[in-house]
This record gives C-alpha cells, sequence and structure tokens, in this order.
DNA sequence: TAGGATACTTACCCATCAGTATGATTAGAC
DNA sequence: GTCTAATCATACTGATGGGTAAGTATCCTA
C-alpha cells in the first residue's frame, strides 16, 4: 500500500542505516537504536494496559515525553510497532530453544526447560503482543511473518513431545493437541498477569509444568509436591484475576 | 457518560418492554427477539473474523441485509453489543454449573463434565467474546459485571478443585493456579479454532481433558490412551493453527 | 379506515486518529 | 564559522466509523 512498506518487515534494523559517506559516528548509532527500543519497549506496555485500538499514538508519545512525529521518526507505522512488540517477545522464545538443542537431557526436562522460557515471555511486557494482538490487525506481509514465527515455536514444541514419547520421558499423546494445550495455559498468562501480582512468571510457569507433568489424578505413592504445598499457605496478596482473563 | 448507559446492562430484556397499554401482540414480541438474537449472533461471528475494533456496525447491518439504524434499533451501542455476545457465551458454562450440581459423582468427573461443556462454549460463535474482547473497549459499569461472571465461574472450578482433593479424587495442588491452567488452555481454544476444523470443540476438549487427567509423564500400568492413540494416526486435514493462536 | 405504534431507511454529524508536509533546532565535520 | 545531516515540533489532512435526526412504509387495533 504505502512504499514504505514494500519489503519484508524491519525488525530492528535501523530505519536509514547511512551506508555511506562519514558513517554517522558509532555512538549516535547507538543512541538512536536505544531509543527506538525504547519507543518499542513503551509502546509495548501501552498495548498491554489499553490495547492496541485504544492506544493512539500520541498517548505512546506522551509516555516519552515527545510528539507523534518524533515515534515516526523512529518507526514507519503503528503496524510496524506492533510487529515489533511481536518480534521482541518470541526471540526470547527462539533463543530458549536453541539454548536447550545444546543439552544432553531427556526431552521432557528439555521440553520443560523451554516451557519456562515461555511462560516468562509471555509474562513479560510483551506478552501482549505476542498473544492478544489480532492479526486482522497486520497487513497481509506482517501477518505471515507471524505466523511463520509461531508456526515454528509449535513446531519445536511437537518435536520435543515426539522425542519425548521416544526415549520414554513423556506419556503417549496427540502431539499437536499437548502443545495447543500446553501453550495455552501458558499464552493465558498474558490475559490475566499484572507484574504487581504476588508470582512472578516464572513461578506460575513452575506451577503449570508440575501440574501437566502430574495430572490431576492421583498418582499411587506420589505425595503433594512441596512448591504446590507452599503456595496453598502461602496466600497471595491480591486475588484479582478471575478465570476468564 | 451516555445517559442510555445507566442503570445495570440490559442482556436479553427487549429494549421497551410495552408495559401498558395494549400489550403489543406476542407474536410481534417473540419476532423482536428472534432478530436480536439474530442481530447479536451475527455480530458475534464477524467479532470473531475479524476482531472487534475493525467490524463496524456497517459490516453487521450488510451481514443482516439491512442497514446500521436497523442494527441500532435493536442494540443501543456497540459496546452492548460485544456485552451481549461475551453473556450468551457464558450462561452455557453457568448451565454446566448448575446441571452438575444435581448430580452425586466424585469432585474431578463432576469438573472434567464442567470443562466439556466449557471447551465447547469457548469453541462456539461467542468463544471470541468470551475469551478475547478486552474489558478496556467496554465502560466501567459493563466491564464490571464481565469480571463479576468470570469470577463466578473462576470460583466454581476452583471449589470442584477443593472438593476434589477432599474427597481424593483430585491430586493436591494450588486451586488457584489449577484452575487458570485448565482454563488457559481451554480459552485458548478461541484463539486458533475455527469451525472448519477437523476436529469438533467437543472433541479437542475431550483430548485436553484426558491430558490434564494423566499428565505428561508415563504412569505406571497405564498404556497409551485408545482415543489419543487414535488421533495419532488419523493426520487432521489441515495443519493450520500454530502454536500460539 | 383513521390513528398510533412498529420497523426500517436516507442522509447526515462529528470525534478520533494514523499519517504527513514543513519548518525549527542542534550537533558534528571540515 | 559554515554547511549538512540528524533530530524533533507545529500544524495540518483525510478517512473511518459510531451514533443520530428525521422521515417513510407497514401493521395492528379499535
Amino acid at each position: 500500500m504505502n512504499s514504505r512498506r514494500s519489503g519484508p518487515p524491519t525488525a530492528g534494523k535501523p530505519a536509514a542505516p547511512p551506508a555511506s559517506p562519514w558513517k554517522a559516528s558509532s555512538e549516535r548509532q547507538r543512541d538512536r537504536e536505544l531509543k527506538r527500543e525504547a519507543v518499542i519497549r513503551v509502546a509495548a506496555r501501552e498495548f498491554n494496559r489499553k490495547g492496541y485500538h485504544n492506544t493512539s499514538l500520541d498517548d505512546i508519545a506522551a509516555r516519552l515525553e515527545v510528539t507523534k512525529p518524533t515515534v515516526y521518526y523512529y518507526v514507519t507505522s503503528k503496524e510496524q510497532l506492533l510487529f515489533e512488540c511481536f518480534v521482541a517477545g518470541v526471540e526470547r522464545i527462539r533463543a530458549a530453544f536453541q539454548d536447550v538443542r545444546r543439552q544432553e537431557l531427556p526431552a521432557r526436562e528439555r521440553l520443560t526447560a523451554v516451557l519456562h522460557r515461555y511462560g516468562e515471555a509471555v509474562a513479560s511486557e510483551f506478552g501482549w503482543a505476542m498473544v492478544r494482538a489480532e492479526d486482522q490487525d497486520l497487513s497481509p506481509t506482517m501477518s505471515r511473518h507471524i505466523k511463520a514465527l509461531k508456526s515454528e515455536i509449535d513446531q519445536g514444541i511437537r518435536r520435543l513431545i515426539r522425542e519425548g514419547m521416544q526415549d520414554g520421558s513423556i506419556h503417549p499423546c496427540d502431539p499437536k493437541l499437548t502443545a495447543f494445550a500446553l501453550a495455552g495455559a501458558l499464552n493465558w498468562i498474558a490475559h490475566w498477569y499484572r507484574e504487581d501480582q504476588s508470582l512472578s512468571g516464572s513461578e506460575i510457569t513452575s506451577a503449570f509444568v508440575a501440574l501437566f507433568e502430574t495430572g490431576l489424578s492421583p498418582r499411587a505413592g506420589v505425595p503433594a509436591r512441596a512448591s504446590a504445598r507452599a503456595r496453598l499457605t502461602r496466600r497471595p496478596r491480591r486475588a484479582g484475576g478471575g478465570l476468564l482473563r
């Protein structure tokens, strides 16, 4: 539509890499990059608080104590802003897969390691963009990119599940539906979690993973896990939340 | 803000119950109610397809082959439309709790029965409104009502979990976090499920509930469940989906 | 068959907001 | 000191879309 929007999304690279004459002093370029990241971070927080459509670029600019054109100096469109927020979150999850690939562990343990990082990412400021952003708000190009990234993560989880079934560390199940259930429970954190909560994203994920590993049915000779028990007595400070949302 | 918005939301009652003179012939009133429900159902489907903010009331009107003011004849605002969609979905879940209350069963079985209906509701046309609607799009009054309904459901699930721990049918765990995990996995269905999928909402929920009960870790002497095994061989027709979303 | 309620349309208003044209200011290179 | 690019602000445009005013057609009652 707009000539700016042609080609693959930027996602990190400075808008105009001064490829030539006097290579703008590198500290200046670093400054620019820092500011750009600040814009994206603030945008993520505002989207998280008020939703994409209820957040105007004037709002974001005001939070940064600048004006709207300044925001556009670092970002080409509101859409791109959303995209960058998404990427920032997803990169953390991809990194988790990378880290785990090098480890020699039963697949179930590698899976739980990934899920842990996954949950932390979803509970971060970028969780909203990763989870709640609607792809109808994005151009077809951006939408495709996002779907590809999501699919990559999905496939990664399914693969770990399959490997777990092979090495015997995971109970036989349908990898696809199981991946959906796991990811769903974790993604949902972005719907209800607020940073002022008594539990951290990591703690929540621990509890979830424990639940998924053990299951609801009582197991012979398996007593209550200490971690779960502890949480039973330590009352969270805020009741808040609710089920849906 | 608007004088219309004062008082509790309507949620079903005809806008102007002709309290008096010649009691508008009851078939006419029934007609009106049917049309009103059609408006809400169509709105739910459009919200589901394109999101709340990307759906204009002209769109909805066009789907109904009428004009925008006609929609306003049955509904006072776009916001109320969203609210009604939400209520329509939640009522199904509340009904599930009612039904199960009369039954003499171990709490875990009552819980899974509720979760089943829950999953079906989320996979229905009203799933989007129940799960993805953002309360920033609603007036404080509406938002409060919705939060109350959500909380009621949440508490209902937690109670079943506690009862299950007491009667021994559920492994000791933190009721709050467990409820979040269960509901999260099911809610997430609304993010990725489309009606043209190879699995029905009911089938998906069955698989999820089975997973919740059994857990990922292998159980001594428990072979793969037949239902899960079956799905492993029967390839779904559409890969689609993806993890997040 | 008049009169009022019901059901629906045409044509409009107007607030919001993404995005831009243009110009001012500052900082570094020479 | 001058010149140029980088950085930011002022002030606008244009489109979208929620909501309404006012009028038309239809139906039902009496």
